[in-house]
DNA sequence: CATAGATCCTGTATGC
DNA sequence: TGCATACAGGATCTAT
């Protein structure tokens, strides 16, 4: 669920709860939590337990947190799927329905728990590689583009991949390897910014068209980051629980059959990619074909 | 290789 | 009330 506004608001969040604190005890409550790690959950929770969290660090929707002591070289590695959350709680609070993973520190302060009703996050512990500019990425993380908040993010590259495929641009936006961060809701957003069909085939996109949409991604994104992240669902919260607000700001996300905050025509919901997308039939035209759908 | 579609999971909302 | 279906903000695997 979360994009990369929400999950910068949780980094930011953990980083006063996790930086410099050491590990001294690991519980894994569900093993599809882990399964990304090599070795299972015992061998999660070994690597774990006497390493110092250095720091708390972000590359589109995925978290990490470099190791010191026995485990330095590797990093915890954390992804929300669709219903994650890392929250801060002190060892007494009750477990939470769907409590997958619990971080024990040594130091008397509060845990780190790891929930998820639907199990398509997880956390992992692996090798931090090079990237490439002088500075390192988990190994799971490496194959994730620089996202689009990233000073060092390259933005004639990504125009010059985007007009290169033959792809729907709405599915380019999502696709991690192009640019991260960016997922169902403000690919939405900035489509409906841009004026851009997210139907249309990448390589129909002018040059220009495609830094403006760019900038659109940005705007939405700082938008959203400055309001603490979107959130109308109960399932995303912050690590304090409280949640985000962002959702009153939104001009097409959820909104069918509601008018265009532009003009006034009645916003389309079409299926993609087994999920929806909302768009705005007079502002958002297919020209190549003309289609509306 | 690139691409479109299916799939992992659990819960809530809606309609009959 | 009970039951069936659709849908949920993601990532990745699999046919083609």
């Amino acid at each position: 669920m979360p994009e990369l506004p929400e999950v910068e608001v949780v980094r930011a969040g953990l980083a006063p709860w996790t930086t410099a604190r050491r590990l001294s005890g690991v519980q894994v409550l569900h093993p599809r939590a882990v399964r990304r790690h090599d070795g299972g959950a015992a061998d999660f929770g070994a690597r774990l337990v006497g390493c110092t969290l250095r720091c708390a660090s972000r590359r589109g929707k995925y978290l990490w947190f470099p190791l010191g002591g026995p485990g330095t070289g590797q990093a915890l590695v954390g992804h929300l799927g669709m219903s994650g959350q890392l929250l801060v709680a002190t060892a007494e609070a009750p477990a939470e329905r769907h409590l997958r993973v619990r971080l024990d520190f040594d130091d008397a302060g509060p845990q780190i728990r790891f929930v998820d009703q639907r199990t398509f996050g997880g956390l992992a512990v692996c090798d931090l590689v090079p990237d490439g500019d002088g500075g390192h990425v988990p190994q799971q993380v490496a194959h994730i583009a620089r996202d689009l908040l990233d000073p060092r993010f390259d933005d004639a590259e990504f125009v010059r991949r985007v007009r290169g495929k033959d792809v729907e641009i709405k599915r380019i936006l999502l696709d991690q390897t192009i640019a991260s961060g960016v997922g169902n809701i403000y690919a939405d957003e900035a489509l409906w910014s841009a004026r851009v069909h997210g139907a249309r085939p990448g390589r129909t996109l002018s040059a220009a068209v495609v830094r403006g949409l760019l900038g659109h991604l940005r705007d939405v994104m700082a938008a959203a980051l400055a309001e603490g992240g979107t959130s109308f669902d109960a399932l995303y919260v912050d690590v304090n629980g409280a949640r985000g607000y962002f959702d009153r700001s939104l001009a097409v996300y959820g909104r069918a059959d509601l008018p265009c905050p532009r003009c006034a025509t009645a916003i389309r919901r079409s299926a993609f990619m087994n999920r929806s997308s909302y768009w705005c039939p007079r502002c958002q035209r297919n020209r190549r074909r003309d289609l509306n759908g």
